[in-house]
DNA sequence: ATTTGGGTTGCAATCGATTGCATTCGAGCG
DNA sequence: CGCTCGAATGCAATCGATTGCAACCCAAAT
């Protein structure tokens, strides 16, 4: 900056303000500078930037997915939700930072806050509802959480609208003459949990009595959805007509299962999932599903995490989620 | 830190070099020092060093992907290939920042190198041959890219054997007593015009001719396979007996499309697609595909970023592919 | 007792951009 | 002509950690 100061014969500090657009500084030198910057390819040093103003503009996102828990990193849902919230990180003219393991289970915070390597934290997934979450929020750091709005947690979350999407994907079977309705999913995930809460409704309303071991914990992995598949449906539950899986991965899984024991979809077993995985569409059957906005979730992940850092108050976001019908659920 | 030295009673100079294990402190001074820091949940301002330093300690992932061409950003393969870069540069002490879309299109490196954002760049795909990137290696950058090795490039790549790859894949659908395969893919790719060349060079071998109204232009995306396969399957070439698809995302596509017309994979027309998506296990019938080691490349991919950083010396990286044979080459 | 020297520690400059305050300059006005 | 005022610009301190060099202390050697 001081060679940029030179060459237009000004102070570095008039070279500072007129990089800035700054209204001080005289139209004219200010379009001087500005092109020297320019001409001489001059980038402004961010770390000195940030050094001094105490800001890094960054934000960092941790995607707390616990990996031997069997969501799969390769979830389409995350890369969709990870490039919407750099997308948006960049309007807003924020970097992103990337951690998949956070670095010490101690406290996810300090790494990156107190580091000063980020001014906020986007969280993906509360896990089973993870209790570093409450400490990070008892140490007033700013982040926001993608996941469900838990009652007893002081930190804002931003999420699809759960219940319903589980009482709409139930309801829709039932609807289509099903009674024996399996749910393939762990409920010890808050997000799980309310799809879950949903289901109950839907069969409370139908008058369908609510059978527990129908509800088979399920990890969010294909693999997974495969192998409860095969326990279940074909094995303890034959009298099951339905599944309602927390995730497409699982329907997936499911549905090649029930594949090769020549048990036809949905004839024989419907199946509704939960995402709208873009591989959904190309099953066979298309698969029914509910699908979660997940570009808008992640705008609204880096917009309201701004707001925090502004100072400006949020709430919590609960998207509306759709329901996709296709082929699986056994009627159009 | 000047608080951490009054409360030790020595200066700043001593607790920077006690915080860094100097050996130029005394032990019992160190220990002291660092226990008073730890006490105070004191952790060191990274914009402050980083700035002093002149090093970010950080990495640009750069995801190269052009939307509007149909590489979906949702795919598998992007998440995996992420999450492992973004593992090992934890391991190597790195952070990871990450743009989707290049904040100008104008020059790549001077956001993030020039300006001092990170160290290095990692870029993910070469797109069709992108010009920006000789700029960068002109610029004498430091950064490396994903993809295949091109000859009249000077940069660095890690990437799959594609020749070897594209050649396993059509001498297997060969074997199996194809004689017209199509080539589903969009040879403006380097990566994929290797594969288009290991093709060739199978059919060569086994003295099929080439014909190059077989070779079909056709994006990553799923959809595109499954029009493709409409247009040509269905359309201008049904004496086709076999494809072989660039990704397995256009192979899903296009046994959708197939499914639907009730043609049968394999016995009427074989597959064979490339990745081994999680996904393709679980389609019906399997999908026999190529499978890269996308959690290695990543690795490698940070590595050798990293030696560069160092001023080492690096050379290009081409990975073995492994032929995963499953049902939809028309046998096993 | 003075010198030498190794082991510790402190001083102070430094990295590059920002910004409150002081300064300069010129125009306008009494 | 002198004074005021506002616009434009410069001065210099500042952010927090690092590090070359100087300074210091104490023990051993002369």
């Amino acid at each position: 900056m001081s060679d940029i100061a030179r060459l237009a014969g000004v102070s570095e500090a008039t070279v500072s303000r007129s990089l800035k657009d700054s209204p001080l500084i005289n139209e004219k030198t200010r379009k001087r500078v500005q092109d020297i910057a320019r001409e001489h390819n001059y980038k402004i040093n961010a770390a000195a930037r940030n050094f001094r103003l105490k800001k890094t503009h960054t934000l960092a996102v941790v995607l707390l997915v616990d990996r031997e828990w069997g969501h799969e990193v390769s979830d389409a849902f995350l890369m969709v939700l990870l490039g919407s919230i750099a997308d948006e990180a960049a309007n807003q003219g924020y970097d992103l930072l990337l951690s998949t393991n956070p670095h010490d289970v101690a406290d996810l915070g300090a790494y990156y806050l107190e580091s000063k390597r980020a001014d906020g934290l986007i969280i993906i997934g509360q896990g089973r509802n993870d209790p570093r979450l409450d400490r990070l929020a008892a140490s007033k750091a700013p982040f926001i959480v993608w996941g469900a709005e838990v009652e007893d947690h002081d930190y804002f979350t931003v999420g699809s609208d759960n219940r319903q999407g589980g009482y709409d994907a139930t309801k829709l079977l039932i609807e289509n003459g099903r009674k024996h309705i399996a749910f393939l999913g762990d409920i010890r995930h808050p997000e799980m949990e309310h799809r879950w809460e949903g289901y109950r409704r839907a069969l409370e309303e139908a008058g369908i009595p609510y059978d527990e071991s129908l509800v088979i914990p399920t990890d969010f992995s294909r693999s997974d959805g495969y192998e409860k598949a095969d326990k279940v449906l074909l094995g303890e539950h034959r009298e099951c007509d339905a599944v309602f899986c927390v995730s497409d991965n699982i329907a997936l899984g499911v549905m090649k299962r029930l594949s090769e024991a020549g048990i036809r979809v949905p004839e024989d077993i419907a199946i509704v999932g939960f995402d709208d995985n873009p591989l959904a569409v190309f099953s066979t059957p298309g698969l029914t599903t509910i699908k979660q906005d997940i570009r808008e979730g992640g705008k609204l992940l880096v917009q309201n995490l701004v707001k925090v850092l502004n100072g400006e108050a949020i709430g919590h976001v609960t998207m509306p989620t759709e329901l996709i019908v296709r082929q699986s659920c056994g009627r159009g």
